[in-house]
DNA sequence: CCGTCAACATTGTTTGACGATTTCGTGTGA
DNA sequence: TCACACGAAATCGTCAAACAATGTTGACGG
């Protein structure tokens, strides 16, 4: 394992996961797909913000498809946290107020050391440190680069390549990487120069210890990581996290 | 927080939980919460078997709902892990094998490990012991009386009663829990009476470390029930784990 | 026995419709 | 002016029927 992320045949897991990373929502795809796609994309980009109300009329139009595919697909990203439905009022944007983002680091914490040891524990040939490799370079240059929406998907990429060399295909079912696309949506504007900096290289740390095949300091590594990320949370203003209401 | 589990108003995190726990598919439910019962409530009882291939026409007659909704359902169950979608090829009951299954406690530990750590730090007062103390006690009873379907309930129970304490509403979201459903109906019928004991005894400590608000016990003992799960698999037969072919 | 191909079965998607519920504007009365 | 009831519009939940795309099965010929 840990040399491809294809599984055998677009089979059973891989519609499970959210996302959709490498292909960018190309023409064969289900229509889905395209919906996923297209809200995951928007709201990386900022074409969607957290807590806008999704109206399926204007959906099914823009994207090109009928209500039926649009309630599917809405079903499908409500499951993954990214959208929240409620009954007879529609979907909306997640949005994540400071104690869901913190509830939803100290859940993806423990994930994200478990996957980091797994990594670190099966990333022995050179091929794997030098895709784990590439995956940091990419993620530090979006992260110095600017573009919000290539960084959320570079960092995205990081943690597929750490899971993916790890092996545990339930990992990646599990880990929460949607949700904190949101989460990172809403922060991404606020922070400050010297926050993203901290957090941009964390990766960095993380990748080194997991190419080194120190389990042990990779799992430090990432609990700095995620440290450094609660203190910039409560480094920001309130005002960086819109009541969650509804 | 930590008094009662139900949302503000039947509101947005609810549907995303698959389960349906307490509530045993009434009349006023949505027509997917009709599905999702059925299928969960299926599979506890053995009239679904992991791996069964679902027909929509079978299914849509049976439950008397229409295609639409029943399709939303399926990919809502997709999304929890509980059936599997295969493109012109239909859903199935999830199967799995002896990797994915360790792997599965692999991920859930340390989440439970997590839950139960909540949980002991918010468990002071009284009506919080003593939920927590009658979730145990419902799940010795289940798991002695030999009611396959009550004890699996009654496991998820005590899981919800946790991570309720505990307060983290991410976590809710993340645990597999009805995954392990899956896992438990496979494993159920295979394992010996010894091993059931021991796992069964596993909650009741769990709840005691909990209740005397010691964190570190709790999350001993979580270690210990996840230590004696895998034990268990590793001396279960070849044959208890079907190949998770398709 | 094996490969080819056609008929069948099942799923993917669209369209249209109807009832249920929420939302919002409007008018009325105090 | 403000609070509240009322009705219209908007939106969602569900169903039904149809066609297209794909997988499956079995007959046929070699």
């Amino acid at each position: 394992m840990a040399t491809k992320s294809v599984s055998k045949a677009g089979s059973a897991a891989e519609p499970i996961a959210v996302s959709g990373e490498k292909r960018a929502a190309t023409a064969a795809d289900s229509a889905i797909d395209k919906v996923t796609d297209a809200i995951i994309q928007g709201i990386r980009s900022g074409v969607f913000v957290p807590g806008q109300h999704l109206l399926e009329p204007d959906l099914t139009r823009r994207l090109g498809i009928s209500r039926g595919s649009l309630r599917e697909a809405l079903k499908h990203l409500a499951a993954a946290g990214i959208v929240t439905l409620n009954r007879y009022r529609g979907a909306y944007i997640g949005i994540l107020g400071r104690k869901s983002v913190l509830d939803l680091l100290d859940t993806l914490e423990p994930l994200a050391r478990l996957a980091a040891r797994l990594a670190a524990g099966n990333c022995v040939s050179p091929a794997d440190q030098k895709r784990m490799q590439t995956a940091a370079n990419m993620i530090e240059a979006a992260g110095r680069g600017g573009n919000r929406a290539q960084y959320m998907e570079d960092r995205r990429h990081f943690y597929d390549t750490m899971i993916d060399l790890g092996g545990n295909r339930e990992l990646e079912r599990v880990i929460p990487l949607s949700r904190t696309d949101l989460f990172r949506a809403q922060v991404e504007r606020v922070q400050s120069e010297t926050q993203r900096q901290r957090h941009v290289s964390g990766y960095g740390k993380i990748a080194k210890a997991i190419i080194g095949q120190d389990a042990d300091a990779a799992d430090r590594a990432v609990k700095r990581h995620f440290d450094g990320t609660r203190k910039t949370m409560e480094e920001l203003p309130e005002d960086a996290f819109p009541q969650e209401d509804f």
